[in-house]
DNA sequence: GATGGTCAGATGGTCAGACCAGTTACAGAA
DNA sequence: TTCTGTAACTGGTCTGACCATCTGACCATC
C-alpha cells in the first residue's frame, strides 16, 4: 500500500510539540562509544568492537547496535565498510567542510541571507587582505600577480574570468595559511562561483572587478593594510550594489 | 562474547583505503526524500509518508527505510517520534550551531589548533568591533557600559569576571546583530569561558583584562573602528602571550 | 623464501516477521 | 454537544536468518 500525495493539503505553521521526546535506546550507545573513542580507548584508525560483540557486551539487539554505528558515522567519527568492523577515523577535513557549507547555506536562505552573508564575508575578507599584507612574502607576490595576470587576460569570457576572479581571493587567503580561512571559502566556492556567474553579465563589469582586484593587489605589494582592507570593501560593496536584490539563494551543491 | 580490549595495540597511522565504499541502499532512499523535501513536495510541519508506506514505495524492507529516515534525521532535515509520522522541520539554529561547535573543536584539535583559531578569532572580534564602532546607537552604548561596569564590579572573583568578560564581547557582538556572527560566538562560548578560567588565574590579568575592555568600549563609544581594532587586537595578543603554551585544547561540550 | 590460490570464519548489509508503546481519529454513550 | 473508550496507525525494538565482503590461515608452486 502506498501513500503518495497522502496529508499533503497545505498546512499552517506547525505548532511546536509539547510532549517531550522520549529517549531511545541507541542513544545510550551512541554516548557511550564517542566518549570511548573520545578518550582514546579507541584510537584513531582501530576497529571498534563487532555488532555482535556490541550487542552481547550491552544487552540490545543487533538493529540497535547498528542505529549507534550510524549515527556514530553520520557525526563523522567512525566509517563502516562490509565485511571489516568500523573504524574509529580521525575528524576529516572534508567531513567539516560539508558541514561548513550546509551551515553557510542555511543562512542563505534564510531572511536577509544574502545581506547577512555579505557582512560576514566582507569582515572575512577584509580580515584576510589585512594579515596578507602584513604577511605576504616575495614569492606569494608573484604568485599573486600571476593570479591578476589570467583574471586580466579573461576579460571578454564570463565564465574563466569568473574562475580567475576566485582564483585571486583564494590565492589571498593562502597567504595567511590558515586552514579554518581556507575550510570557509571553499564552504562558500561554489556558491561565489554562482554569484560571480549572475554579477558579470553586467556591462563593463569585468573591468570594474579587475581593476579593484589591481588595486587590492597593489596595496598588498605595497605591505599596506588599511588601505587592502579599504580597497577590498569598495569592491565587496560594488558588487552587492550590481547583484540582484532577492536572487533565488543557491545551495552550493 | 565481549571483545573489550581486541585489536588495540598501537598501530601506525592508517593508510587511506583504496576500495571503493559500494553505495548502501538506503542512501538511495535518503537522496530521493532529502530532493522530495527541497522541492517542497514535502514543506516544513508535514509528516512524510510512514515507514510501511515507503517500504512499499520502494520495494526495501522497515529496517532500510529506519536507516533512511535516520540519516534524513542527523542532517536535521526531520524529526521522529513514536506513534506519529516523521515531520520535516526546517534548518533549526540549535542544529546549525552543533554543527559549528563540532567543527570549531575539529580545528582546535589540530596541531596548531590553538594558534589557527585564535588567528580567525582575532579577525572576527576586530572586524565586529569595527563595525560596532561605526553603528552603535545611543542604547547600545548604554547597554556596553552597564556590562563593562559588572565587569569591573567582578573583580576579584575569577569565576564572575570570566563570566563578565565573556557578556562583554557578547555585547559588542550583538551591536552587529548578524545572525552568522552571534552563532560564531555562541559556538565559542564555552571554550572561550574554559580558556579565561585558566588565563585569570595570572596575577593581576583581571585588572588588565577590564582595562583593556575599557579601552575597548572608549574607542567604540568615540566611533572609531580603526582605534577600536587595535585596542581588541591588543588584548587579544596580551591574552594568547599569557596563555599556556600547547594546553590540552578542551571541548566546548 | 616469495607468491598465488583456496577456503573457512568473521564481518557488515539487508530481509521478514513479530511485539510493544505512543498517538490519533472516530463512533457511541451520556 | 461533549466525553470516553477503542481501534487503527504509527514508530521503537527485538529475533532469527541469509547474502555479500573481507581477512587470515594454509597449502602448492617456483
Amino acid at each position: 500500500m502506498t501513500s503518495q500525495g497522502q496529508d499533503r493539503a497545505q498546512a499552517p505553521a506547525p505548532r511546536e510539540r509539547r510532549t517531550v521526546r522520549r529517549r531511545r535506546m541507541h542513544e545510550d550507545l551512541v554516548d557511550v562509544l564517542a566518549e570511548d573513542i573520545r578518550q582514546g580507548i579507541y584510537p584513531v584508525g582501530d576497529p571498534l568492537p563487532s555488532e555482535r560483540c556490541l550487542m552481547d557486551e550491552f544487552g540490545v539487539s543487533r538493529l540497535t547496535v547498528r542505529e549507534a554505528m550510524a549515527a556514530l558515522e553520520s557525526h563523522g567519527l567512525i566509517e563502516t565498510r562490509p565485511g571489516t568492523r568500523a573504524r574509529v577515523c580521525g575528524p576529516r577535513a572534508d567531513f567539516l567542510l560539508s558541514m561548513l557549507s550546509q551551515a553557510a547555506v542555511f543562512y542563505l536562505q534564510q531572511p536577509g541571507g544574502l545581506h547577512t552573508f555579505g557582512e560576514v564575508r566582507e569582515l572575512v575578507e577584509t580580515g584576510v587582505v589585512r594579515l596578507a599584507a602584513e604577511r605576504a612574502t616575495a614569492t606569494q607576490i608573484e604568485e599573486l600577480a600571476a593570479r591578476l595576470q589570467a583574471n586580466r587576460d579573461a576579460i571578454g569570457d564570463t565564465k574563466i574570468f569568473g574562475q580567475t576572479d576566485i582564483e585571486f581571493h583564494l590565492a589571498v587567503a593562502q597567504i595567511v595559511d590558515n586552514p579554518i580561512i581556507s575550510s570557509f571559502f571553499r564552504a562558500v566556492e561554489q556558491w561565489l562561483q554562482e554569484v560571480r556567474d549572475i554579477s558579470l553579465r553586467n556591462e563593463g563589469q569585468m573591468d570594474i572587478a579587475y581593476a579593484a582586484h589591481a588595486r587590492i593587489f597593489e596595496a598588498i605589494k605595497a605591505g599596506s593594510p588599511d588601505l587592502a582592507a579599504q580597497e577590498m570593501r569598495v569592491h565587496l560593496h560594488q558588487l552587492a550594489t550590481i547583484y540582484p536584490r532577492n536572487p533565488d539563494a543557491k545551495s552550493p551543491f
